[in-house]
RNA sequence: CGGGGCAUGGUGUAACGGCUAACAUAUUCGCUUUGGGAGCGAACGAUUCUGGGUUCGAAUCCCAGUGCCCCGACCA
């Protein structure tokens, strides 16, 4: 990709009308770009690693049986009505639309339970039909009082949410835990499983606990309190003796910290499955309710989340797993042979299937560089005069700053493949 | 929703109630330059958020509205 052709723009000067890190760094380096408070849209560079995210969460859930489907944003306020929470009294954070002709009313969708489960019944009938995980990728809306730390809390957002209905609580509970397995694994591979821990909160009406994936931010809204030994952690809200004597913690091995919720799985038992008559016949015949649950990821808060734990400074570093691009290449200068060495290498790292950035600006180096390290790819590629006289290439790690020098002849398959993969 | 703050070219800022609203950056053109946001010259770019009011005169003072940010409350 020519950087010179890539539809956005680094800023010099940060947003004025933006204090958090996530939301200043991506509007100063072009990723995203505010529409209104608690808005956001994504530029192309925004996009590709939204997408990279998305796409990992998608190989994992399908990996535990998920399948994907894309339910509507507008509701029906008749299947809301089930469970009484179309009712704004239960339900603080509801947008609602009118048609100007008909009247009928429309809510926009901040989650979907309701209409999924109403879905699934048409679809449902035997206990052959299950157990089955469905889930999609898809906008919410939320009419947050006050939207705050850029894209982690906004009044509209994407949201990964699968959902699982199994014919008995055992079933259910086999794979509630290859949820949260799948979830570990979604977070360790955008380079958040150092400081994400899987942390006891409540659990509502059919379970004691349900579990949530909280990383240590300074950001974050919510207080953990993180088991040293196990990595386990406890949400504040539900920490008392008789918790910590359930789980087997001891008080003294608890480090108390800031965390922003990034993921969260919930038992929710028949409370979707009895209002909407969601049963099946059992081998007998008898009928049964289905037992659910529900397991969110919200993209684009994984995406500031990574911005807010991993950048410095200078601007961002990607890890290499969602990074826009794998490889930034710099050109300095644009003398014949410095061009001609840039696009051999190019043709190179392009065809061992590494993504590309290709700073072919006629901009000075100084720019260059501090506009790579705004952008966080997490490997530099530089070809000057100086380079292509000595036949090498510099590169340059985002990451730890590490520079070396290599051989331009000497770009093996090896070598370009861990750049996938650092 | 309660409290506080802010609103000026695309972006970031300046301007005692008083000249043609200034500077930087970005953008465009020319020349020079190419290893850490380069230099010189020129050009483009604003209904000072909106609506009222005070005043001979308002970016500036007052009122209302809107938007944005922060603190708090709230957050299946």
């Amino acid at each position: 990709m020519l950087q010179s052709h890539l539809f956005t723009k680094t800023r010099k000067e940060t947003p004025k009308d933006e204090v958090s890190k996530n939301a200043l760094l991506l509007i100063q380096a072009g990723f995203i770009h505010k529409e209104m408070a608690g808005v956001y849209s994504y530029l192309p560079l925004g996009l590709r690693v939204f997408n990279k995210i998305c796409n990992i969460i998608r190989e994992e859930v399908e990996a535990i049986g998920g399948q994907e489907v894309f339910l509507t944003v507008f509701q029906d306020k008749a299947v809301w009505e089930k469970t009484g929470r179309w009712s704004d009294e239960l339900v603080d954070n509801w947008f609602k639309t009118e048609s100007k002709y008909g009247g009928q009313q429309y809510g926009l969708g901040f989650t979907h339970e309701e209409p999924l489960t109403a879905l699934v019944k048409d679809y449902v009938q035997s206990y052959r039909d299950l157990p089955i995980a469905i889930y999609q990728i898809q906008t919410k809306f939320r009419d947050e009082k006050r939207p705050k730390s850029g894209v982690m809390r906004g009044r509209e957002f994407v949201m990964k949410d699968l959902y699982s209905f199994s014919r008995t609580e055992e079933e259910h509970n086999i794979f509630y835990e290859k949820a949260k397995q799948a979830y570990t694994n979604i977070f360790k591979r955008v380079g958040l499983g150092d400081k994400t821990h899987l942390t006891f909160s409540s659990g509502g009406t059919f379970s004691k606990y349900s579990h949530e994936f909280q990383t240590e931010s300074e950001s974050g809204e919510d207080i953990i309190y993180v088991d040293t030994k196990s990595g386990l952690a406890v949400n504040k809200e539900v920490l008392n003796d008789e918790v910590l004597k359930d789980l087997g913690l001891s008080r003294d091995a608890l480090i108390e910290k800031k965390a922003v919720e990034v993921g969260n799985i919930f038992s929710l038992g028949t409370r979707f499955s009895e209002p909407f008559e969601l049963v099946y016949s059992d081998e007998k015949g008898e009928k049964k309710p289905v037992i659910m649950g529900s397991y969110g990821i919200g993209p684009g808060r994984v995406m500031g989340v990574v911005v807010e734990t991993l950048s410095d400074d200078k601007g961002i570093i990607w890890p290499a797993s969602i990074t826009p691009f794998h490889v930034h290449l710099l050109r300095l200068g644009d003398k014949k042979e410095v061009v001609e060495a840039s696009e051999k290498t190019i043709t190179l790292l392009e065809q061992a299937g590494i993504e590309v950035l290709y700073d072919d600006r006629d901009v000075s180096a100084g720019e260059k560089f501090a506009d790579s390290d705004l952008l966080g790819i997490p490997a530099r590629f530089v070809i000057s005069d100086r380079m292509v006289a000595e036949g090498k290439i510099e590169v340059k790690m985002r990451k730890d700053g590490v520079v070396t020098t290599i051989d331009n002849s000497s770009l093996s398959l090896e070598y370009l493949n861990q750049l996938k993969d650092l």
